[in-house]
DNA sequence: ATGCATGAGTG
DNA sequence: ACTCATGCATA
């Protein structure tokens, strides 16, 4: 059944070039290895008390005055540091005021790090996949490590990176207008600008890499960009990327941040500097569900006949599926999202039986049909070139008519 | 490497 | 209430 545990969740550090690593609670700061020439190792794991007490996330947050709140209540934290109420509400139990949102913050990207090459997680305390609410904050393995890290930019954020939020659904990719704004001089720089899903795919394996071989890990390169540029990442998106993961304009949004790193890092190569740090606080998450495979199949099926289910059918469902709705309405969200991938999942089960299309005869490996749908945009990946990816953000169904 | 979750932004 | 970008916690 469902699990549902409130955990701990990070909190916010930072970090010094020089190794030293300032953590924003009473008395706790915790350090990791440090730097390591060429080798990284650091392990320090450190256990942080839940503390009741949210202290407050930053990292980064930007924001543009012109936002029209329909609240209307544009406010523009002047200091980033200062005291956000953050808005300890869980949804899931004491859902009250859901108002006063001060969305300045996104999710927090807590720095972890250290612990690679080697093969020692110790974590993993729970026996049982379900039940209990607990707050542990301990475990919580750090990835990254020392690494030839380097680059100095520390204090606060300043490289803003432009959030690249969807600013509208002006696609517009590939349009050789002829008043478009471009060099007039070509020489074709082939860095920026929209690249081509080939173009993602390549660059995603070349990264991946040249990554390896310059001996970070994932976490590692999530963590630089932070250092570098301000915009931290996990390891999660890191390994997404690589794996082609996002979405197209995710994609294209952290390709040249990526570019970037992998320049550095191999330039520099051999330059020390590590950073790694951690820090846990807590602000309490949801523990994952997780669903049985049974169920897994069932919202399956019921996916390939309603990708959007509607709220009433999330009830439903949940309710003969002995789900909380919120489990069944997020697993929706996340299958739709997972369809939009530039890898999207075969949606097959081994034994998907039953909606064959009357023809009868589908190839191994799709199956599909009525409904609409749109198509994944890309193909795995079998060279050639696949379809461009179409625009992001509105291609409800766009189908490649060939 | 991934499953489930959170939250900002949008309607 | 949904989409999207992201990530903690897991497997």
């Amino acid at each position: 059944m469902a699990a549902t545990t409130y955990l701990p969740v990070s909190s916010a550090v930072t970090s010094d070039v020089d190794g030293s690593v300032v953590v924003g609670m009473n008395g706790m700061n915790i350090a990791g290895g440090y730097h390591s020439s060429n080798s990284p190792r650091s392990a320090v794991d450190t256990e942080m008390k839940y503390l009741p007490h949210h202290h407050h996330h930053q990292q980064h947050h930007h924001h543009m005055s012109t936002s029209p709140s329909p609240g209307g209540h544009s406010m523009i934290s002047t200091n980033p540091w200062v005291g956000l109420s953050t808005t300890a509400s869980d949804p899931w139990n004491t859902m009250a005021q859901m108002h006063a949102h001060h969305h300045t913050h996104q999710d927090i990207k807590p720095i972890t790090g250290h612990a690679e090459l080697m093969h020692h997680r110790q974590q993993q305390q729970i026996g049982s996949p379900h039940h209990g609410w607990h707050m542990t904050p301990s475990s919580h393995y750090n990835p990254g490590a020392g690494s030839p890290l380097q680059n100095p930019v520390v204090n606060g954020m300043l490289a803003q990176y432009q959030s690249t939020p969807q600013l509208h659904p002006s696609i517009h990719r590939e349009l050789q207008s002829p008043h478009h704004p471009q060099h007039p001089d070509r020489d074709n720089v082939g860095e920026d600008e929209t690249p081509t899903s080939d173009d993602l795919e390549a660059f995603a394996k070349q990264f991946k890499q040249r990554r390896i071989k310059l001996g970070f890990t994932q976490a590692d390169v999530g963590l630089a960009l932070g250092t570098l540029y301000g915009n931290v990442f996990s390891q999660t998106t890191i390994c997404r990327f690589e794996a082609l993961q996002l979405s197209f304009k995710n994609m294209c949004k952290l390709k040249p941040l990526l570019q970037k790193w992998l320049e550095e890092a191999d330039s520099t190569t051999g330059s020390p500097t590590s950073i790694d740090k951690i820090a846990a606080q807590g602000r309490k998450r949801k523990k994952r569900t997780s669903i049985e495979v049974s169920v897994k199949g069932a919202l399956e099926q019921h996916f390939h006949k309603q990708p959007k289910p509607s709220a009433q059918e999330i009830t439903s469902l949940a309710d003969s599926l002995q789900l909380e709705k919120e489990v069944v309405r997020v697993w929706f969200c996340n299958r739709r999202q997972k369809e939009k991938r530039m890898t999207p999942p075969n949606t097959l089960g081994p034994d998907m039986i039953d909606n064959l299309p009357p023809s009868g005869h589908m190839h191994p490996g799709y199956g599909h049909h009525p409904a609409d749908m749109h198509g994944s945009p890309m193909g795995q990946h079998s060279h050639s070139h696949s379809p461009p990816m179409l625009s992001p953000q509105s291609m409800g169904h766009q189908l490649t008519a060939h």
